[in-house]
DNA sequence: CGACAGATTGATCCGTCTCAAGCGTGGTGG
DNA sequence: CCACCACGCTTGAGACGGATCAATCTGTCG
């Protein structure tokens, strides 16, 4: 997937934790992909209250926009991204028309998780918003996962932004489901899951047979 | 912007009020255009619990995805769609790369709105999310306006689910709004707007004058 | 080994949901 | 054309979940 790229000019660059990558209302002058860290898309908003989108990890792509901004994006930890302009994307597309569906097709992978994500917080209690996201972890790549648990790079402020709860009702959510034998705490980033790997790795498996399936149906 | 695909076979559909386009796990099969109505993007919930991710008006393009639906769109009221197999566009796409690139920057633009619906459904109280929602719809091409009223197509529970509200609140707070004079009801699915104009040519001043530029850190 | 930022815990309050009745509107049939 | 009917909308009372404010604890890093 990276190699759809490689005919094009890119550059790696670093960011510190907390760091802005693109702001709100910037022009959509580059193209990025995390190659090690994190990354948030995140909406701020005016007042402050912020809404963390969507956690980036390896070899995800995003700020493939034309026109300008409409999220910001930040490194959670230390992170290092390769960099296209969106001009030479744009171009390349233009030669290489499986270049532009391939962003399509992540676009549009990205839409449906976001529409997924508005849901979840939309209709789901506390506890069940931070059952979701622990469960969406363990089939995320590139992820820190020394033992058998696994280390968050976010601190419990971005998780709330996420699932739209206080710092505090995350809190309390996390003790109840560490009561519930769900997860442990290992330390404070640290945590070790339990019983619903299971459902989530059936989901996976399902989206990875669907996908594969179309690139089939696609390429003949 | 439809000129764009008019070298490419299409056809006209229509779907009565709450019928279905097409459902989450569907293979994405075709392409859209609202021609005229209203069509809803949702994801329905295991357990019954609706989240409307957005409405579509005339002119707007949905269900340009690779692989399989990842929501559901149906309709609200009568309407009309033009739709296109989505293996002629990707062809189409192959000979003009700048229908593949207007279908980037349709996507982006979506996933942009529908972020900045997850902040406000996440971080509003229930008053300012319907004045949110109403303040959008004037700014909306393809709506009904008899007189000075906007005529909506959707009903309660609709916008309910779109807000991430229960009917009951949500009446609560049209009248809340109504008595702080921001609309006022006529009939059922009639709204007469006030004050709100105003917060939306701000916004997109303010998308206008931005001219940042993206920080770089360039490490090799 | 401190010290500080971040995380947890506690007590209370407020907003929204829930359950339960009425009401109005728009559509239907006489 | 009018009366009726049914569905959707509104209104009400009560309960509950998460937010808020405040204090304490703890992991991590210097």
């Amino acid at each position: 997937m990276g190699d759809l790229f490689s005919d094009t000019p890119s550059w790696l660059a670093t960011y510190q934790p907390g760091q802005t990558i693109f702001d709100e209302g910037d022009p959509a002058s580059h193209m990025y992909r995390v190659e090690s860290g994190c990354v948030r898309l995140q909406v701020n908003g005016v007042d402050g209250a912020r809404q963390i989108i969507s956690f980036l990890f390896r070899g995800e792509l995003f700020g493939y926009a034309v026109g300008s901004r409409q999220i910001a994006a930040e490194a959670v930890n230390e992170t290092v991204v390769r960099c296209w302009s969106v001009s030479s994307i744009l171009a390349l597309g233009t030669r290489r028309p499986e270049v532009a569906v391939e962003l399509v097709r992540v676009a549009d992978r990205q839409f449906g998780s976001v529409a997924q994500h508005l849901q979840r917080v939309a209709r789901l209690t506390a506890a069940d918003r931070v059952r979701w996201f622990f469960s969406g972890l363990v089939s995320c790549d590139g992820l820190h996962r020394r033992g058998g648990h696994l280390d968050l790079p976010m601190m419990r402020r971005d998780i709330a932004d996420y699932l739209g709860l206080t710092p505090e009702t995350l809190s309390r959510s996390i003790l109840e489901l560490e009561e519930d034998g769900f997860l442990a705490r290992k330390g404070r980033k640290g945590f070790c899951l339990h019983g619903p790997s299971l459902e989530l790795k059936v989901k996976s498996l399902d989206e990875l047979k669907i996908v594969s399936r179309e690139r089939q149906h696609v390429i003949s």
